[in-house]
DNA sequence: GTCTATAAGAGGATAGAC
DNA sequence: GTCTATCCTCTTATAGAC
């Protein structure tokens, strides 16, 4: 009831963060897309900033899991840990269900700072990512030139790259063939390692 | 006079742009910042979206010149003008100086795309670009699993990456170190190559 | 070409009935 | 909690005098 109706209001919203961005995304789209009255919306979300809010921490959950079931599997050393957690951001991009944030709107990132359930969501994420770059690291499987913090910001970053959507609406390849030149790119360098 | 009058507009538009991106980036603001009266403005450029492309056809044009002149220098092989180009793209970021269009307005990127002046721009430097990586290429320097449309769009991409932001606002890095580990990741990897 | 003043409309948010 | 109707601010763009 009133839970299933807001996972539909923070899924419209998601998609659309995804589609068009924050400032481009109106709740009176969000409001149509769900099907009721805008002023309905405001009764479960007070502001358009918490409802973009809401659908970081939604994604965020998400990674989570996603993080949480390659840390049970004993197959994958740290590296590739790494490795299949930016895979996740990658194809939940091109998916179009990772919402997009601007780097830029101070009064967005401040309200996000402020939310608890944000900072704790990204927090969680932060320190099993963490742990994977101290592990690879101590494996000798990271570029030495890179401090912890590079990497961890580099991973991500993955998950707002432009690159991805610009070659999926060139329309010449699949997801597949995308997401591995990707991660080509982001783990060995566009330069040959001889 | 007139002359100078739009380049300090195209000045003004290009660090708002910059600071906040196009959709927060207000007509009002840059009439004030460039000391003139909004009317006044719009007599020099008919619409928000072309004051835009001014600013874009401007960096574009500055990314030609810093290609020209790594072009005439006969120490740099051809991925080394590429180390240079993004790198002059992630300075150009750091000072505050790379506009950034949301890659998502599609009204914007169909002014962009029906402009001439910033079509032939973009042309100019994607050629320049391409035949060093053609060349790189041939050299055998660039990593064989990516396509050089790959490896041209992950170039352009330097101009928006959040990472270096990121890195700079935490204060505790220069630029020129920034520069390094972004250049080390792009070219090299996050992973150790051996 | 520059100004002041204003139109025109979008979009976030709310009032108040049911 | 949902609706219709409305408020109000911000923003793009223009009218018209000088």
């Amino acid at each position: 009831m009133l839970r299933a109706r807001e996972d539909a209001i923070v899924e419209s919203v998601n998609r659309l963060l995804a589609g068009k961005g924050f400032e481009l995304m109106t709740v009176d789209e969000v409001a149509a897309d769900v099907g009721i009255a805008k002023a309905s919306l405001y009764k479960h979300f007070p502001s358009k900033e918490l409802l973009a809010c809401a659908a970081m921490v939604r994604v965020l959950g998400q990674a989570r899991d996603a993080a949480r079931a390659l840390q049970a599997d004993p197959a994958l050393d740290a590296l590739a840990k790494l490795r299949e957690i930016a895979r996740w951001a990658l194809q939940t991009q091109l998916q179009g269900r990772m919402p997009l944030l601007p780097a830029q709107n101070s009064s967005l990132r401040a309200e996000l700072m402020a939310d608890k359930a944000y900072m704790d969501a990204l927090m969680g994420l932060s320190e099993q990512l963490g742990d994977w770059i101290e592990q690879a690291s101590a494996d000798g499987r990271l570029n030495p030139a890179l401090p912890p913090e590079v990497v961890l910001y580099t991973l991500f970053a993955r998950a707002c790259d432009p690159v991805p959507g610009v070659l999926k609406s060139s329309g010449q390849y699949s997801d597949a063939q995308i997401i591995e030149w990707m991660l080509a790119q982001c783990f060995n360098g566009l330069a040959k390692g001889d």
